[in-house]
DNA sequence: ATCGCTATGCGGGCTAGCGTACAGTTGCGC
DNA sequence: GCGCAACTGTACGCTAGCCCGCATAGCGAT
């Protein structure tokens, strides 16, 4: 699983950094700079990459799998309130000062992703290219989602919340199928695995989507897209704005 | 309601900017550098300071005002994800890079604050001093407590919330007393009036506050602490980690 | 002092989502 | 190909908070 570190510009790599839409905006002088230091990593459905309250060691930018955010109650009972693709980058604390943050943070999608040193992210932050711009950039993009998500769970119902997770999640995926139990979504959105069965079970008998043990199906996405809230567009219309379009920029600087 | 900019060191204006804490904070070179940019303000209660996909033209750093952060829902309905005292400032999307938001910011409190441009801001910011780590920090504060409001949102009562909302705000006032219908709390935490009178009655019966008509004094603080939910302890704890003492730091570099 | 606007109080019916309990079923591991 | 753990389906009562409507009361302006 190494990753090809010495050949920056290796088009044909199914995993390169430059599958991360921060790192491939990158001009070529600052993409090299960083990719000395960064380390490619498998990371595993479920797989706890902060914990609340610890020092965080690593940003990790992924390629191919989702990270989600969320807090954890004192009751046990969480909410996600943000992910993370490789649209992103998971460590924004790292470079705004605080190096822990109280929220933790898991492998929702397993797969690949870069890791660096909290010392050498700072670093390439510090020196006020590209990357900062666009690291500041993805932390108000990150904002938005986190407050979108705030107000979504005040006064959107759960059917609703449903299909925004899907397809905020399916716009991080090369494919439409996701490895998923309405055990880990219940945990995500912060409800009932019972209240996922029975939105879930609308979607499928609406025929939008289909699932199996542990796997969901999207078949009809422009469907789901008729029965999400407006938080989806506000969040994907910002993203758009603010980040990069995933084509391959190296060496546009902007 | 002229503050005296000329004189940077005044230590007995009674609403000079270094009320504001993060201005206070700032050593001296870089507090006279942007001194010379805040105009005074004084902002009047539920005057509208950002519209949602409008232009951002100034930062606020209030001194006595309270702002408040909201997304409002194409049903009309609002929910509150921020609050921002004399402890920050209003804008990190300006020098985040989007200079846009999609919430709305309106004045909670009416008071004082100062602003400064646009540009004024980011060209303070870009020098990569002292300043820009506060700034950065300060985002980072208020990413947690928007993150804990998604929490608090999904697993908290109203009357729980309440208590949060009235502690937050009674720690960014001088007095015990706010000036505020049930009616406006109502659409800060995004649910009914009559919740709001419910919620407030029963804390009004317990002694912890008591209340006419627009206005809200609170008793018994220690009350209201024994009632809150974590997420307020979370949010204190986590601005008091990030963020300048309030002590007037002027030459204390960090 | 009175009027009138607006804030607050209250009640009744309703629904979404919770807690709990349990039954059915699928697919992985041996 | 068997067993079993884990995932999914369903049901029932319960409560918080919603929507709606209307009654009362405080406060400011004339």
């Amino acid at each position: 699983m190494k990753a090809p570190l010495f050949s920056t510009q290796n088009s044909s790599a199914q995993n390169g950094p430059n599958q991360n839409y921060l790192l491939a905006a990158l001009p070529r002088n600052e993409f090299d700079a960083i990719a000395a230091r960064l380390e490619p990593v498998t990371l595993a459905l479920g797989q706890m990459l902060y914990e609340p309250g610890g020092q965080l060691r690593y940003a990790y930018f992924p390629t191919s799998a989702i990270l989600s955010l969320h807090y954890v109650m004192e009751s046990g009972s969480s909410a996600e309130f943000a992910g993370v693709g490789n649209e992103g980058m998971l460590g924004v604390a790292l470079f705004m000062g605080g190096d822990t943050t109280s929220s933790s943070a898991v492998v929702q999608t397993g797969g690949q992703a870069y890791r660096v040193e909290r010392r050498a992210l700072k670093e390439a932050f510090d020196k006020a290219g590209i990357l900062q711009q666009l690291l500041l950039r993805y932390a108000q993009a990150l904002f938005t989602q986190t407050a979108q998500t705030a107000a979504c769970n005040r006064h959107h119902s759960v059917d609703q919340q449903l299909c925004r997770w899907l397809l905020l999640t399916l716009d991080r995926l090369p494919a439409q199928e996701l490895i998923m139990t309405q055990e880990l979504v219940a945990s995500m959105l912060g409800v009932r695995r019972e209240g996922i069965t029975e939105a879930a079970g609308k979607l499928q008998r609406a025929g939008l989507i289909s699932y199996r043990r542990g796997h969901i199906s999207v078949l009809a996405r422009t469907g789901l897209e008729a029965h999400v809230c407006e938080c989806y567009a506000v969040v994907k219309k910002e993203f758009d704005r603010l980040l990069p379009d995933g084509r391959y920029q190296q060496g546009a600087a902007g």
